[in-house]
DNA sequence: CTGAAAGCGCTTACAG
DNA sequence: CTGAAAGCGCTTACAG
C-alpha cells in the first residue's frame, strides 16, 4: 500500500495490473508511442512513479536485439590518467542517455583480446570506443566484420577509409609550440618526440617543421630526437642535445612526462629553466602546473575527445549519419614559467 | 559449410541442429552439468568451436536473473590516475571470469546519482565496487536495501558493521614514513596532511604520532598541518612551516601531488632538498620517480586494491563467505632522493 | 485507442 | 542420459 520502492522490482505485468491496463499499453507508454490516450498515458506514468518501476534491461535487450551498452577499449600501454580522462568524457556524453559503458581494456593480453573478440557476438555490445587502435587492430577488424559501429580516439596508425576517429590537433599543436618559442626569439629549437611510430609524433613534428620554415629558420636534423613517452629516454636525449657543439636554446618535448626527464638533465648540467633553456611540453597533465618551474605546455583535450567520440557513436547507433569522419580538437597553449627569451651571449 | 564465424551469431537452437541434439543438451554442456554423456558433450563442444558459437548474454541474463556485470562507481573528486589504476585491478581480477565491469561514476551529480540508484533495479548490476564511499553514500544504502553485494575501496568514512572494504595500510604507512625520517636522524618532523576528514589522513597521522612516541620524540602541534590533496594548499602550508621560529628538518606529506607544492615552496626559499629539508610523500605516482630530486614516497597499491576488492566481490557473488571484512594492503617505502640526514648546525 | 498473442534466446524442472 | 515444454520480462505486429 505505501511501498514506494519495494525490494523486489516489479515486473511490467505487475505494474500493468496496478495501473489497470495491459502490459502492451505500459510498454507503449514507456517507448513513447503515439497510439495511447493521454489519460491512459498519465495513469500509467503515475503508477510507474508511485511504484518506482524500472524496466528490466535483460528483457528489453533480448527483445530489441540491442544491449544499450558500449564497450570502452584502451590499448594496454596507455597511461592511466589519459585513459580515465577520456572515459570521463565518454561518461559525460552518456549522462543524458540510458547507455552504459563497459570497460574492456585488452591488458596487453593476446588471449584476452581473442576472448573479447568472441564475446562481441554475445549481443552485449552495441558499439565501441577504441583508444589507440589502428586498422590492424584485431578487435577493430572484428567490429567491422560484425557491423558494430565504433569510433577511434587518438588512432595509433592508419584507419580504414570509413572509420571514424577523434584526435587532438597534433599538427597545429606542434606548430603552435614552435611558433611560441620562435616568438620569444629562439632560433635553435630542438624537439624530443615520443614514439616515432605514433601518428601524433609525425604530426607534431610536421607542425614544428612548418613553423620553422614559415619563420625562415633552417631545420637542423641534429636537433630532432626521438624517444618514447617516458622520462628516462627523454633524459638521455636531452643530455645528448646538450653535448652538441651548438646546443639548442629551447626544446619542444613530446609530452609532459618526458619534460620531467628533460628537467632532470638540465638540473644535472646546472642549466636553469627558463633562463638558459626553454622547455615546452604536450598534454597538460595535472602536475604540469606544480612542477618547478611550472611547465608551459600544449593542452590535449582528453575529456573532450572522449565526449565527442561518444556523441559520434551515439549518432551512429541511432542510425544517423556523421558529417565529419575525422574530428580534431583544438590544442591550446598553456603559458606558464618554463619558457623565456634566449640568453644574450655574453 | 565453411563458415566458421558467420556475421549473424548462431542461436543455441541452430547450434543444436548442427550438433544433432536438443537445445536442452547444448545448454547443459555449456553450463557444465554432469548429466550429459561424454560422447555427446564432445560432439556439442566440437560444434561450438567449429561454429564459433557464443551464448547470448541478454537471454541468459533474463533467464538466470543475473547479469554477469558489476558496477564500478567512483567518487567524483577522485583523480583520474587513481581511478584507472584501481579499475585496472578490477579488470585483472575479472580476467579469468566472464563478468564485465560497467562504469557508473557519479560525476558529482545529484541527479545522476538518483538515476543510478533507480537503475539498480533494472537487473543489470550483480554487484558493485565503490571507491571513496561511506555508509552515508546514497548508492551504498541502496545496494544494501536491494541486497546487492558490494565492496568499498578506500572508504571515505565509516562503514556499516557488515560492509566489506579494501584500503591501504595508512596507519602503518604513516609510521613507516616517520620511522624512516627518524632513522635518518630527524627530530623535528612536520606533517602536511590531506583532507582532515578523510580516514586515511587520520590513520597516517596516528602512525606518525606513534612513531614519534616510540622514539621518545615529543609531538609538536605546530608541526602538524592540514590541507587538501593538491599542490596549492601544500605550498602554503610549507611556507608556513618555514616561517616557524624553529622550522622542521623534514616533512611527511599527504600525497605526491602535494609534494610538488612543497618542493616549490622550498625552491622559493632557496632550501635544498634533501640537504636542508627531507620530503617524503605518499602514493608513488608515476611522476614521483622523475621529479627532481626523485621523490621518496610510500607506495599505495591501487591496482592491488582494485584486484583484491573484486576477488572479494566475486566470492560474494558466488555465495561464498569472506573471512576478512576489512582488508588492508601493504604500503612499502620507495626510497629515492628526497630524504637525507639533517644538516649539522654550523 | 487497447490488449491478446507470439516470440526474442536461453535454463530448468520434469517425464521418459 | 535426452529432450519437450514452460517461462524469464519485455516488444511488436495485429485484430478488434
Amino acid at each position: 500500500m505505501m511501498n514506494p520502492s519495494p525490494k523486489a522490482p516489479l515486473t511490467m505485468a505487475q505494474l500493468a495490473a496496478v495501473a489497470g491496463v495491459s502490459v502492451a499499453t505500459v510498454s507503449k507508454v514507456i517507448n513513447q508511442r503515439a497510439d495511447v490516450a493521454q489519460a491512459t498515458r498519465e495513469r500509467v506514468e503515475r503508477a510507474m512513479a508511485e511504484q518506482g518501476y524500472v524496466l528490466n534491461r535483460a528483457a528489453r535487450s533480448l527483445r530489441k536485439g540491442r544491449s544499450g551498452q558500449i564497450d570502452f577499449l584502451v590499448g594496454p600501454e596507455l597511461n592511466s590518467y589519459y585513459a580515465f580522462e577520456i572515459l570521463r568524457g565518454v561518461e559525460e556524453a552518456l549522462l543524458s542517455t540510458e547507455v552504459r559503458v563497459v570497460l574492456a581494456s585488452t591488458h596487453a593480453n593476446r588471449e584476452r583480446e581473442q576472448l573479447w573478440r568472441q564475446q562481441l557476438s554475445d549481443g552485449a555490445t552495441d558499439g565501441a570506443i577504441l583508444v589507440l587502435a589502428d586498422k590492424h587492430s584485431l578487435y577493430l577488424q572484428e567490429l567491422n566484420r560484425r557491423h558494430i559501429p565504433f569510433v577511434v580516439v587518438d588512432p595509433f596508425g592508419e584507419l580504414g577509409p570509413d572509420d571514424l576517429s577523434v584526435s587532438a590537433t597534433n599538427w597545429a599543436g606542434g606548430r603552435l609550440a614552435t611558433r611560441y618559442l620562435l616568438s620569444l626569439g629562439h632560433r635553435r629549437i630542438a624537439v624530443i618526440m615520443g614514439e616515432p611510430s605514433h601518428p601524433c609524433t609525425q604530426d607534431r613534428l610536421a607542425g614544428y617543421r612548418l613553423a620553422l620554415q614559415e619563420a625562415s629558420v633552417a631545420v637542423d636534423p641534429a636537433l630532432i630526437r626521438f624517444a618514447d613517452f617516458h622520462g628516462e629516454r627523454a633524459h638521455q636525449e636531452m643530455l645528448h642535445l646538450l653535448a652538441l657543439p651548438e646546443p639548442p636554446t629551447a626544446v619542444f618535448v613530446g609530452n609532459d612526462e618526458q619534460c620531467l626527464g628533460v628537467y632532470r638533465a638540465l638540473h644535472e648540467r646546472g642549466i636553469a629553466v627558463p633562463d638558459a633553456m626553454s622547455v615546452i611540453g604536450f598534454d597538460n597533465m595535472p602536475y604540469a602546473e606544480w612542477v618547478t618551474p611550472a611547465l608551459t605546455t600544449i593542452r590535449q583535450p582528453l575529456l573532450e575527445m572522449g565526449r565527442v567520440a561518444t556523441k559520434m557513436l551515439l549518432r551512429l547507433l541511432d542510425g544517423e549519419s556523421v558529417e565529419t569522419l575525422r574530428v580534431e580538437l583544438a590544442t591550446p597553449l598553456i603559458e606558464r614559467a618554463s619558457c623565456a627569451p634566449p640568453q644574450k651571449h655574453p
